[in-house]
RNA sequence: GCCCCCAUCGACUAGCGGCCCAGGUCACCACUCUUUCAAGGUGGUAGCGCCGGUUCGAUUCCGGCUGGGGGCGCCA
């Protein structure tokens, strides 16, 4: 039984980076009829925050992952958050001091330091200061009062790590310091925690970013001086920002979150989350969630970093939100909407116009953001025209044109699409005016704006009171 | 300083010795469709980092160099 782990700490949003961690870890899960598990390393006591665990919670889910077993559904490996599985560490760290495989260690930061910077080596980090220390010094140290941290005890030996993705890399263990796996807190490092984790939840395969590849001798170490078999190995290629550096604040939005609020779908962030780094065997790049976990493997995983290209991602959201039927974008773009400040019984009131606005709008979407200033006009009574863009529209002798249309539209019975098209046109046909002439500042002056769905869809949408209102009101504008 | 990973168009990638004077997608450019803006259609610009091997033949295999990324925390 396949079970893989996704674990964040909560110490800010959910990065893009680790959601691709966390999709890769759910597709391969899935893939493999295995568990999908999420645990909250949160020893980082000082940036760790219930907030950000609240918020990764929430996006992963929005992101359209699930999981068997975590914080929130537990689970029979649980508690799934590490400061309340503080004993297990404790236990496992007094036996591997008790067997000689770990020790105390009273060094303060400031005595590595010195040691480290008035050595000939250049060799940075501890010195295995405490590895052979006398019952003496040992009982000074206490004499003082330190608080000792516990360290493993750093065999001089290779390690082989096997990795799925990369192959096999060979770690020279004697290069290693020997490391802290208690802090002197008695909260374990990160180190010491993920593997008593991991072997506890009885992890089958570690998958994970380049970014710990380096750090993984040093769980093997620890798993074979438990006595257990490590799991296996997959460590995935990082997400590069556009100047090929970590995705940080200085690429723009980087959370999943950020991305949410910019009117992105869930949908189109899973697919191209899941093309940064794999790619099928025929190269296809829309895919369902489902074709994705059928499709998806670790072999097909790339070594190489992937750059995150928020331009490709704007074109998935565009495609996904032309896929979507128009009650479905009405429904996830109602936040979007009272954000605008729209009400929601004015929302819920115009629902059907509004649907019918997304259909006529929906190819131009980029984003759900979009949709306010899209429907805006089709919604409110009265509009204003901005006379910068106004400046583009100028034709000679338009007013009197306008208003000629204004009376045309009275008498368009029915108001509907066709019959508003036809009659316009043959309007522009006796007047011997060339159509484009007539409908780009018509659109203007009904809209507000020089782009939008088809003039006369608009105009059926608008309505013939508030079409006829517009010219009213645009005309009184014109001539004072 | 030491250790590890990686290297095909601007970006994501296909390629697993001859089918490749390198294919697809995004972006970009042009044309087209068109009442606007899009979407769509057609076409185009653009890439195997460098140097040595191995081989009849290297994008593909090996070594070195260079470049990029990562690790060496009482952060995760």
């Amino acid at each position: 039984m396949v079970r893989v782990r996704f674990a964040p700490s909560p110490t800010g949003y959910l990065h893009i980076g680790n959601a691709r961690t966390a999709l890769f870890n759910y597709l391969f899960a899935r893939k493999n009829s295995g568990k999908f598990i999420l645990r909250i390393e949160n020893t980082d006591t000082e940036r760790s925050k219930k907030e950000y665990e609240e918020s990764i919670l929430e996006d992963l889910k929005w992101l359209g992952l699930s999981w068997e077993e975590g914080p929130d559904v537990g689970g029979p490996f649980g508690p799934y958050r590490q400061t309340e599985r503080l004993q297990l560490y404790r236990d496992y760290a007094n036996k591997l001091v008790s067997e000689g495989k770990a020790y105390r260690c009273w060094c303060t930061k400031e005595e590595i330091e010195k040691r480290r910077s008035s050595g000939d080596q250049q060799n940075s980090g501890y010195d295995n200061y405490c590895r052979n220390l006398s019952v003496s010094q040992i009982s000074s140290f206490q004499a003082e009062g330190r608080n000792p941290v516990i360290r493993f005890r750093v065999p001089d030996k290779k390690v082989v790590v096997n990795d799925i993705i990369r192959g096999t890399v060979i770690f020279e263990a004697g290069t290693l310091n020997d490391f802290v796996i208690m802090k002197s807190n008695e909260i374990p490092t990160f180190h010491f925690a993920v593997v008593i984790d991991d072997l506890s939840m009885q992890i089958t395969h570690v998958i994970r970013g380049e970014d710990h590849l380096s750090n993984t001798p040093k769980h093997i170490l620890i798993f074979e001086a438990l006595g257990c078999n490590p799991p296996a190995f997959a460590h995935m290629s990082m997400t590069l920002g556009t100047d090929r550096t970590r995705l940080s604040k200085r690429h723009g939005a980087t959370s999943v979150r950020q991305y949410r609020e910019n009117g992105y779908l869930a949908e189109a962030m899973f697919n191209y989350l899941a093309l940064l780094g794999w790619s099928s065997k025929d190269n296809q790049e829309i895919f369902s969630k489902q074709q994705l976990i059928e499709e998806f493997s670790l072999q097909a995983c790339n070594k190489s970093n992937a750059i995150f290209d928020p331009a490709k991602l704007l074109w998935l959201n565009a495609l996904y939100i032309r896929k979507k039927s128009s009650s479905e974008i009405f429904e996830i773009s109602l936040p979007f909407l009272e954000k605008a400040g729209y009400s929601k019984s004015e929302l819920e009131q115009h629902k059907k116009i509004i649907e019918k606005v997304i259909d006529v709008e929906k190819e131009k979407l980029k984003t759900l953001q979009d949709i306010p200033e899209r429907t805006g006009y089709f919604i409110s009574e009265d509009i204003s025209w901005n006379s910068e863009i106004e400046k583009k529209v100028k034709i000679p002798e338009f007013e009197k044109t306008l208003s000629e249309i204004s009376d045309l539209l009275k008498t368009i019975e029915p108001f509907e699409k066709s019959v508003i098209e036809a009659t316009i046109r043959r309007f522009c046909e006796e007047r011997n005016l060339k159509c484009i002439e007539v409908f780009n500042p018509l659109r203007f002056v009904l809209t507000g704006q020089t782009k939008g769905a088809g003039l006369f869809e608009m105009i059926e949408l608008i309505g013939k009171q508030r079409c006829i209102k517009r010219i009213e009101n645009f005309l009184k504008l014109k001539t004072g």
